[in-house]
RNA sequence: GCCCGGGUGGCGGAAUGGUAGACGCAGCGGACUUAAAAUCCGUUGACCUUUGGUCGUGAGGGUUCGAGUCCCUCCCUGGGCACCA
C-alpha cells in the first residue's frame, strides 16, 4: 500500500467515487437525530474561490462529516446568490448577460468547491435567479403585502450615482455607497420598503435565544438602537415680549402650534436653555410665514445649505456646530420659562421627533453648540469628584460657570440640583419622578425609541426578482395573483440603468402593460428586490428545495429548522443576518414556519490574508483616504529594491493581486493538506497568514500518517472489535489503548466547539506517540495487535472528516471496503483514557520544586507524605514552620511554609 | 466619544484558578547520501556563578496557598457604531 501523502495520485479519484456513489445525499432516515449546517449564500464572483473562501467552506465540511458520523442525519446543501448588482455590475463591465455569466461561474464555484473535498447535497443546489425559486420570493412579498409589512412611500432614500439606484440604510457606511464607495445622494423616489420597525422589540429580545458570538448580537442589538425616554409636546411662543407665561400653558395638549420632542434625559429637563429643531422639521414653514422677511430668508438658506450637503459631508469629524436663531421661543414646561428655537443641522428629522430640548450643561454637543451662540448653560447635576479634578476646579466653581470648561459633565452619577422640587434627587429618582409629572400633565409619556429605519428593498436595476405588484389606471397598487407567479423577469439586451430613477424594466412595453386582476388595463411595478430579499429564506427552501407546488413544505421545515450551524464572515453581522431573522419572524406569524429564529448557532471564521507588497507614493502622487501606502504587484516587486517596499498583512482579494486560488494550492500540495493546514494554522474565528511552509507542514503530516498506517499494516485485525475485551492487555497495548482513547475524547470534543487547530494538533500528537510506542515492535503480542487494530480504525475515522481522501485511501489500502464516511464515530471509554500514573508538581509556597510520579490511586494523605519527602523541595522549606499543605488530586502538593 | 474582540518564545499558536509555551513552522546539531533534496533522530523562552538557580504571558495594583486565566486602573491594537437627543 501508499506509505506516502501522493495527492495526485489518489484525492481525484476519491471524489469521483463520492459522487458515484451519492455519498452526500441528505437522509430523512428514522430515528436518527438532524443536524443542519449551512454557509452563507455565495454570490459566484467570476474570480472564483481562493483559499480565504476555503476557510469558510472546510471547517463546516468537517462539522457536518463528523455529524454524519455521529449517527445525525445531515442536511448540508449549497446554492447561489445569483441576483442582485454584484452580478449585474459585472455583466455590464464584460458587455454579456447576467443569466448565462452566472451559470458559467456557479459551475466554476461547484468545481472549485468539489476540488478541495467538501461534501455538499448537490442535489439540493439552485440559484436565486431561478424562477422557480424567485417565484416564491414573489410569494414571500405578497405575504408581507398582506400583512400590510410592505409598503410604497415617497421618502427621501440614499441614491447611488453611479450603481443608479436606491440603496438601503445598511448599504450606506459614513455617507459613501458600501459596495463601489461613491458618495450617496437624497433623492425622493417613490420606493418600497419592509416594515421591519415593527419587529424591532422581537429583534432584541429573540436575540437572547441564539448561540451567537457576543459581538454580532451586541452589533444588531446596537444597530436597532433602542433607547428608553420621554417624548413630549413643547409650547410655541412667537414673541418674546408676546406674554408672561401663564399657567394655561402647561396644559396645552393639541395647540396649533406646538413641537414635541424626545429625550432619555427627562431628569435634566431644568437645565434645557434651547431647543433645536431639525432643517426638514414642518413648523419651520410655520416659523418662517411669522417671521421677518429677512429672519425667514435667513432660515430659508440655511434650509438649503443643509439639504444640499451630503451626508458625508454632515456626519464629518469635529464639524463646527451651525445653526439659525429663529427668533421664535418654546416653553420649558418645568420652568414655564421661554428659550430660544434654533433650527440646526445636528439634529437630525429622522430620529425622534427630528426636534430636542437642548441641556448644554450636560450634553457635549448642546454645549458646544451653546459656545458658538452664547446661550446660557445651567447644571442640574452636581459633578462628581473625577470631573471635577480633572479640571483642577472645585463644584462652587463649576456650578457658578460652568461654560468655562472645555468638557461637559455628562454621567448619570450625581445629586440634581438647580431643579425645584426635585433637588436632591439622583438620576434614577429624578427621572422617575419626572416622567411621572410629564404623563400626569398629560403633555407627554415615557416612550421607546429605535434607531432602526424600514428596509428599503426596491431597486431601480434589471438583474432582481420582479416586484408582483400592478397599478391601475388610477396608480391604485395590486398584487399578482398566486397563479400568475412568477412574474418572470423578460430576457432583454440592453439592461443598463438609466439616471434618472427608472428601472430598465420600465423601458419594456411587453413587461410594462398588463391587466389587473379585474382585466382593465394596468402597469406593472418596474423595480426590483435588492438581493437582501432573496437571501432572506434560501435557508427554508434547501430543506425542500424542488417543490413546484409551495415554497416548502411544512413538515420539511419542522424536520430540518433551524439552521443548527451557520458559518460565514462577520461583514454580514447586521445586514442579511437581520433582514433572514426578520423574514423568519414574519413567516413565523402567518404559521409557515415552526421557528422564530433561523439560526440556532452562528459561527464566524477568519480571513486568510496574503503578504503584500506596497511603497511609498512617488512625487506627484498622493493616498487616498486610510492608505498609508501604494499597491505593488507582485510582478513590479520583484523589480524593485527591498528597501523600497513595505510588505503588508492583508486580505486575499483580486484587486490587491495576493490570491492563492485552492487550484494552485491542491496542485502543489493537496486538497487534504489544504483543508489540514487551514483547520490547524490558527483558531476558527482568527485571521490567518497565508504560508506556504505551513502548507508543507500539513503534507509531512500526512505521509507521517501514511507512513504509520503502512508499517502498522501487517497486524491489522478487522474482527480486533470482538476480541479486544477479552484479551488481557500486555506490553505496550495499554499505552496504545490510553493514546487512542484519548484522541477520540479530545476530537469529539473539539469538533464540537469549533477548536480545530487543536484537533488537529491532537491528532498529530497521536501520530507522534504512536509511532514511539511502535519503533521497535516487530513482533508484537496478540492484544498489542488489536490495541493497534482499534487505533488504526479510530485514527482513520477522526481524521476522515478533516483529510477524508486520505483516509479513504488509508482505509482502502489496510485491505477495507466502502468509504471511512460511512464508519461509526467511536465513542471514548474514559477508564482506557486515564494514565494509571501521574507526574505530580511538588510547590512550596506556590512555586515548582520538584515533580514526583504517583499512582494514579494514590490517596491525599499518600501524595502529601510523598511531597514532603522530596528533597529538592526539603531544601525550600528547610529552616521555616509548614503552615498548611494543600493537596489537588492528580495535579499538585503545595507546602506552604515561612 | 460609545460598544465588542485581542496583546503568551524568532513565528502561528496551546493551556476547566493548579507543572506556562502542547502541536506546528523556522533555526541549530547529527544520521542517511558522492552531493543535494526528501526522510529520520536530537535540540531550541531569556538570563546567571549551569547536577542548580533567577526571571518570564502589554504595564501597574489587588484577591488567592497558587493568577496567562478572576477584580480594578492604564497602555497598545483589530473591528463595529456614531451629531441618534
Amino acid at each position: 500500500m501508499r506509505d506516502r501523502y501522493e495527492p495526485q495520485a489518489f484525492e481525484s479519484s476519491w471524489q469521483q467515487k463520492w459522487l458515484d456513489s451519492d455519498l452526500f445525499r441528505t437522509r430523512e432516515d428514522e430515528g436518527r437525530p438532524k443536524f443542519y449546517g449551512l454557509d452563507f449564500f455565495p454570490y459566484p464572483s467570476g474570480a472564483g474561490l481562493s483559499v480565504g473562501h476555503c476557510r469558510n467552506y472546510i471547517p463546516t465540511d468537517v462539522i457536518c462529516r463528523a455529524k454524519f458520523m455521529q449517527g445525525y442525519n445531515v442536511l448540508h446543501p449549497m446554492g447561489f446568490d445569483a441576483f442582485g448588482l454584484p452580478a449585474e455590475n459585472e455583466a455590464i463591465k464584460r458587455k454579456s448577460h447576467p443569466a448565462p455569466m452566472i451559470d458559467q461561474y456557479a459551475a466554476n464555484y461547484q468545481r472549485q468547491m468539489n476540488l478541495i473535498g467538501i461534501g455538499y447535497d448537490w442535489s439540493r443546489e439552485f440559484k436565486s435567479s431561478d424562477p422557480s425559486y424567485y417565484k416564491w420570493t414573489q410569494w414571500i412579498f405578497k405575504l408581507l403585502y398582506d400583512r400590510g409589512l410592505a409598503y410604497r412611500s415617497n421618502a427621501e432614500v440614499n441614491w447611488c450615482p453611479k450603481d443608479r439606484t436606491a440603496l438601503a440604510n445598511e448599504e450606506v457606511v459614513g455617507g459613501l455607497c458600501e459596495r463601489c464607495g461613491t458618495p450617496v445622494e437624497k433623492r425622493a423616489i417613490p420606493q418600497w420598503f419592509f416594515r421591519i420597525t415593527d419587529y424591532a422589540q422581537r429583534l432584541i429580545d429573540d436575540l437572547d435565544d441564539v448561540d451567537w458570538p457576543e459581538g454580532i448580537k451586541n452589533q444588531q442589538r446596537n444597530w436597532i438602537g433602542r433607547s428608553e425616554g420621554v417624548e413630549f409636546q413643547m409650547r410655541v411662543q412667537f414673541s418674546i415680549a408676546a406674554q408672561e407665561p401663564h399657567p394655561d400653558d402647561l396644559e396645552v395638549v393639541e395647540k396649533p402650534h406646538s413641537f414635541r420632542v424626545f429625550t432619555t434625559r427627562i431628569d435634566t429637563i431644568y437645565g434645557m436653555t434651547f431647543c433645536v429643531l431639525a432643517p426638514e422639521h414642518p413648523l419651520v414653514a410655520e416659523i418662517k410665514k411669522r417671521s421677518t422677511p429677512e429672519k425667514a430668508a435667513e432660515i430659508e438658506s440655511y434650509q438649503a445649505k443643509s439639504k444640499s450637503l451630503s451626508d458625508m459631508d454632515r456626519q464629518a469629524d469635529n464639524r463646527e456646530k451651525t445653526g439659525v436663531n429663529t427668533g421664535t421661543f418654546a416653553i420649558n414646561p418645568a420652568t414655564g420659562k421661554p428659550v430660544p428655537l434654533f433650527i440646526a443641522d445636528y439634529v437630525m428629522m429622522g430620529y425622534g421627533t427630528g426636534a430636542i430640548m437642548a441641556v448644554p450643561a450636560h450634553d457635549q454637543r448642546d454645549f458646544d453648540f451653546a459656545l458658538k451662540f452664547d446661550l446660557d448653560v445651567i447644571p442640574v447635576f452636581k459633578p462628581e469628584s473625577s470631573y471635577l479634578s480633572a479640571n483642577e476646579t472645585t463644584e462652587a466653581e463649576y456650578l457658578a460657570n460652568p461654560k468655562q470648561f472645555k468638557d461637559v459633565f455628562s454621567t448619570k452619577e450625581g445629586i440634581l440640583v438647580n431643579s425645584g422640587e426635585y433637588t436632591g434627587m439622583s438620576y434614577a429618582q429624578g427621572s422617575a419622578a419626572m416622567g411621572e409629572w410629564i404623563e400626569a400633565l398629560g403633555i407627554g409619556e415615557r416612550k421607546v425609541n429605535y434607531k432602526l429605519r424600514d428596509w428599503l428593498i426596491s431597486r431601480q436595476r434589471y438583474w432582481g426578482c420582479p416586484i408582483p405588484i400592478v397599478y391601475d389606471k388610477d396608480g391604485n397598487a395590486e398584487t399578482v395573483s398566486d397563479d400568475l407567479l412568477p412574474v418572470e423577469l423578460p430576457a432583454v439586451d440592453n439592461y443598463e440603468p438609466a439616471d434618472d430613477g427608472s428601472s430598465p424594466l420600465s423601458r419594456i412595453p411587453e413587461f410594462v402593460n398588463t391587466t389587473t386582476n379585474d382585466g382593465t388595463l394596468g402597469r406593472r411595478e418596474t423595480d426590483t428586490l435588492g438581493g437582501f430579499a432573496c437571501s432572506s429564506w434560501y435557508f427554508l427552501r434547501f430543506c425542500d428545495p424542488h417543490s413546484p407546488d409551495e415554497a416548502w413544505n411544512l413538515d420539511r421545515i419542522k424536520y430540518w429548522m433551524p439552521v443548527d450551524c451557520y458559518v460565514g464572515g462577520a461583514e454580514h453581522a447586521v445586514m442579511h443576518l437581520l433582514y433572514a431573522r426578520f423574514w423568519t419572524k414574519v413567516l413565523y406569524d402567518a404559521g409557515l414556519v415552526s421557528v422564530k429564529e433561523p439560526f440556532q448557532r452562528l459561527m464566524n471564521q477568519g480571513q486568510v490574508l496574503g503578504y503584500t507588497p506596497y511603497r511609498a507614493p512617488r512625487h506627484g502622487e498622493t493616498l487616498g483616504v486610510g492608505e498609508d501606502g501604494i499597491l505593488v504587484s507582485f510582478a513590479e516587486a520583484a523589480q524593485m529594491d527591498e528597501s523600497d517596499l513595505t510588505w503588508k498583512w492583508v486580505r486575499m482579494s483580486k484587486s490587491k493581486g495576493n490570491v492563492v486560488t485552492p487550484e494552485e494550492a491542491v496542485e502543489n500540495y493537496g486538497a487534504d493538506a489544504l483543508r489540514i493546514y487551514e483547520l490547524f494554522v490558527a483558531p476558527f474565528e482568527q485571521n490567518v497568514q497565508w504560508n506556504n511552509d505551513g502548507m508543507q507542514g500539513a503534507v509531512r503530516f500526512l505521509s507521517r500518517v501514511f507512513r504509520l498506517i503502512a508499517d502498522l499494516k501487517p497486524h491489522w485485525n478487522p474482527d480486533w472489535r470482538s476480541m479486544i475485551a477479552f484479551t488481557p492487555m500486555d506490553g505496550k497495548a495499554k499505552d496504545i489503548r490510553r493514546a487512542t482513547h484519548q484522541l477520540v475524547a479530545k476530537a469529539t470534543d473539539d469538533i464540537e466547539r469549533f477548536a480545530f487547530n487543536t484537533y488537529i494538533s491532537a491528532m498529530m500528537t497521536t501520530l507522534n506517540t504512536l509511532t514511539d510506542l511502535t519503533k521497535n515492535l516487530e513482533n508484537p503480542t496478540e492484544s498489542e495487535k488489536l490495541a493497534l487494530s482499534e487505533a488504526i480504525e479510530f485514527f482513520l475515522t477522526v481524521l476522515s472528516p478533516a483529510a477524508p481522501h486520505s483516509a479513504d485511501e488509508l482505509w482502502s489500502g489496510i485491505g477495507e471496503q466502502g468509504f471511512t464516511y460511512h464508519l461509526d464515530w467511536p465513542k471514548a471509554d474514559a477508564e482506557l483514557a486515564a494514565a494509571d500514573e501521574l507526574t505530580i508538581a511538588v510547590q512550596v509556597n506556590g512555586k515548582l520544586r520538584d515533580t514526583i510520579q504517583m499512582p494514579a490511586s494514590a490517596s491525599n494523605e499518600e501524595l502529601e507524605s510523598a511531597a514532603r519527602s522530596s528533597e529538592k523541595a526539603a531544601s525550600f522549606i528547610d529552616g521555616k514552620t509548614i503552615r498548611k499543605v494543600i493537596v489537588v488530586p492528580g495535579k499538585l502538593v503545595n507546602i506552604v511554609a515561612n
